[in-house]
DNA sequence: GATTAACATGAAATGAATTCATGAACGGGT
DNA sequence: ACCCGTTCATGAATTCATTTCATGTTAATC
């Protein structure tokens, strides 16, 4: 009758409360569904009892299993901090993380990031390089940038591509145009829009990359920085805009403007950090990696890790 | 690069600690030395950097294996004191562990054991069956005591039992005797001595159940309850003594008196908890066995677990 | 009533931890 | 110095646990 807790489950807990569900939980872990569910039925045999009610959604815990995820608060962390500790013990960590962006929307998920990143490793310096690059990983190999996000992996590259996730891009229309009824819109129904997007470059977009360019449609563009502003231009009927689903759910929620899927199958953006191979060996690195994945995961709406 | 620690590493970092080294720490852990080994060469491999120095004794750990040391301080009792939380919550335990002795010596480690049980166990009564007794067996059927301290292994007895550990028994004979260096004693050597023993019939004696008995030898007896009164009587030349050797350790290094081994193969005694099959279902059950294992591996010098 | 989504479950497959059988290194004793 | 006993390391074999796969069940939704 020994105790077969281990930390893995004390994760698996937590991800299950963070992610409100066995599926979701097991996408952040990396695991399949059906493990998450034997992992849980071992340990409530272990102690008699159910941890948590299957059917209720939100997803609630019984006594015990709060009394375990209450243990996992306590201890996950502490083992955090010790496995940092520890990589600072072997080889003094005192490098630096300059950050590329390719991609406006980024911003949004990447502050959040950084701002749990900053505390857990103080002597780490932080950036991000300004401005928006066309070729982020050139700056990579310049030394002026250590992590770039991209939206295209590229094998060939000498540099190491980490997955983070994939959300769905969708075309976003006035509430009164009459695509917004559509179950889904093509490339051709671009052909006579003002496709209003951010000031960058063509092939930055993944719109005209994936969808546009390849059947040769390229309609007018009208830019701007901010998605409020491309927002209002939708609104009040300038154009068609395409952005990603997590983006605009807010003012989808408020009937603000309309979304349609583009493409049958839907048009996704996938994005990944890249780096160098020397890079990647920093023990911060795969921590901002992985800590990174986990928050978007359970901030953004409707996104998929990879 | 994800986290392979579990708590089963933090378990044998504290067990390496305690038990002074590896061989130790494996019987501590019901382990092989092999598996601590093979553990610990992954843990270092993982962070690159030896968690401990091998050669010198007493043990010593190196920066990185303190710190996990730390994290286990922290994080196990954290862990155990959730486990009791939910036994409590999942069945009342509101119980009693009412412990009978056969044994003088064991009071020696049974009150370390019981003061380190009474406050992870606060709502378990805990008590001693006075006197001693010479069918502890008994006493649980007549659930007079929940537990028992035997010293034989009876599977036809509707009980079970939980083997504890072995000890040497020693013949204590004064410094200036004859026997006392020899390489060992046999049960002739006994015939014409006084036996000094507890006050206890024979069959609770292992040097006349396992010795003198089977031999036909029936010496003189003369009886005290004291441990240190019976060393004085040896060492006064009064007559021979058998006795636990972690339970003389202390006299022997102070050439008080000088013990001798018993037979060529050395007499060694083994204790038991035994208690019925319904008392064995009880979270605090397995706790004190546990416990009392663990806490007598570490402070009684030379014994073995069983 | 069909359809989708979530969880459970048994059997198979994978993978990791442990043991077994050694070998090497060290530290007393004689 | 040389054995002898002890401790730890190591590679291969084994055992054991975890995960996946394939499928079944249930509940909620249109």
């Amino acid at each position: 009758m020994q105790s077969l807790l281990e930390l893995r489950h004390l994760k698996t807990l937590q991800a299950l409360r963070d992610a409100g569900s066995l599926v979701r939980a097991a996408q952040l872990l990396n695991l399949t569904q059906s493990a998450l569910s034997h992992q849980l039925k071992v340990l409530e045999d272990q102690y008699g009892t159910p941890l948590f009610e299957r059917k209720s959604l939100p997803l609630r815990f019984t006594a015990p299993g709060e009394r375990l995820l209450t243990l996992a608060g306590q201890v996950l962390p502490a083992v955090d901090a010790a496995e940092r500790d520890i990589s600072r013990q072997v080889q003094g960590v005192t490098g630096s993380l300059r950050i590329a962006v390719e991609c406006h929307t980024c911003f949004d998920w990447l502050m959040p990031a950084m701002d749990i990143f900053r505390p857990r490793w103080p002597e780490v310096e932080l950036d991000i390089v300004s401005g928006f690059h066309a070729d982020p990983v050139g700056l990579i190999h310049q030394s002026r940038a250590d992590l770039a996000i991209v939206s295209e992996y590229d094998a060939s590259e000498s540099v190491d591509f980490h997955p983070l996730f994939q959300y769905e891009i969708v075309a976003i229309v006035a509430n009164d145009s009459p695509l917004a009824s559509r179950s889904f819109v093509a490339a051709q129904d671009f052909a006579d829009q003002t496709l209003i997007s951010y000031p960058v470059p063509d092939e930055m977009l993944d719109i005209m990359r994936q969808v546009l360019t390849p059947a040769g449609i390229k309609p007018a563009r009208r830019s701007t920085e901010l998605t409020v502003a491309m927002l209002q231009l939708v609104a009040s009927g300038r154009g068609i805009a395409a952005l990603p689903l997590w983006a605009v759910q807010n003012y989808l929620e408020r009937k603000y403007v309309s979304a349609v899927k583009i493409n049958a199958q839907g048009l996704f953006g996938k994005l990944y950090a890249t780096c160098s191979a020397e890079t990647s060996q920093r023990p911060y690195l795969a921590d901002f990696v992985s800590m990174t994945r986990e928050s978007c995961f359970l901030t953004l709406p409707g996104i998929t890790l990879l």
